[in-house]
DNA sequence: GAGTGTTTAATCCGCA
DNA sequence: TGCGGATTAAACACTC
């Protein structure tokens, strides 16, 4: 197997549509939501492949922001100066994802009037997800861990009390928190957080029977594992986001139980199903060793298992 | 003026 | 071949 060197992916346009890319950012924000220049510096961060004719991709990322009814704007309250509003998912889309991989959309993500599972109309929607980053916030809180860099005071959250146990098919404990079994026999949670970068192969191949480096820990502002688990897979660009993954989420846009699945082909590209801020370390432009993996947590980093206990009310 | 947001149009590509 | 989704380009308006 070729192994190419550090650099090998980092010229490559990634295998992610705009919306997926952008979807990432957002969900890998505490809040999930995010201004535009986060989503700018965030796909920067992790695809090298974007520093680059930033005037065209980011016309084009701002042309699927507003294009897609998947995303929804939620303004800056009064007293927080800013350009911009911040953005955010609908609560509605967590089926637009095939196989909850950000590889593919099945469809064209439209607010339906009749969707129950969450609110249809934009206002309604972005209250919704300012109370789900509250609530987030709040777990974070009471889990001990670091909050976010963006305190909640940053976003305009709303005030109104969310039902408890429910969250809506995208959120991100929903979409991350399902186990999926790789090829290898290795089961792996789809809450892992995506690399910062493509991995490499030989950071792949060395992820085989042992955990824990190329895969930075999850999400666990609202329930997600702390889970560094190896993962083994093909070679090939992309290959570590090209899990293959069972849909688990998309019975009538209600998100299933964690279940294994059986081991599929590898696809081309693997699956960022759960995004996070991850170390520089994992960047295809520097090695998988490197010294970031002593650095700093990031917000992500420190939100591990604590917080898994508020994951399963989740589903039902 | 720069950044942000919206809209329209053209083009390409994959799939049925 | 047609359709739908994604990408790209461009123009324009608005806000900071």
């Amino acid at each position: 197997m070729p192994r190419p060197g550090r650099n090998t992916y980092s010229d490559q346009k990634p295998p992610y549509s705009y919306i997926s890319l952008t979807a990432m950012a957002i969900q890998s924000s505490p809040e999930k939501m995010l201004p535009l220049s986060e989503i700018y510096k965030f796909i920067m961060d992790r695809f090298p492949y974007y520093r680059e004719n930033t005037q065209r991709w980011q016309n084009s990322l701002r042309h699927n922001l507003s294009f897609n009814d998947c995303f929804i704007k939620i303004p800056r309250r009064p007293d927080q100066p800013g350009k911009g509003s911040f953005w955010a998912l609908h609560p509605s889309c967590g089926d637009m994802f095939e196989n909850g991989s950000f590889l593919r959309r099945r469809k064209r993500f439209k607010v339906l009037k009749s969707d129950h599972l969450a609110p249809s109309k934009p206002a309604d929607a972005a209250q919704y997800l300012q109370q789900q980053a509250k609530l987030r916030l709040s777990a974070l809180a009471a889990s001990g861990t670091h909050l976010p860099q963006m305190p909640a005071a940053a976003y305009n959250l709303g005030g109104v009390a969310q039902p408890s146990g429910f969250k809506h098919p995208f959120a991100i404990e929903n979409i991350i928190a399902r186990e999926y079994k790789m090829p290898g026999g290795l089961a792996f949670s789809a809450m892992q957080p995506v690399p910062a970068a493509y991995p490499l192969p030989n950071q792949l191949t060395t992820m085989g029977s042992s955990l824990g480096t190329g895969w930075p820990h999850v999400y666990g502002s609202a329930g997600m594992i702390d889970s560094a688990t190896p993962i083994s897979m093909a070679s090939g660009d992309y290959s570590a986001y090209g899990v293959p993954l069972k849909p688990l989420c998309h019975a009538a846009g209600q998100t299933l139980p964690a279940a294994a699945v059986p081991a599929l082909p590898a696809l081309p590209a693997p699956i960022p199903t759960l995004l996070s801020n991850s170390p520089p370390s994992l960047s295809p432009t520097s090695s998988q060793t490197a010294t970031s993996q002593s650095s700093p947590a990031t917000p992500s980093e420190t939100l591990t298992s604590p917080a898994s206990a508020l994951h399963s009310v989740a589903v039902h």
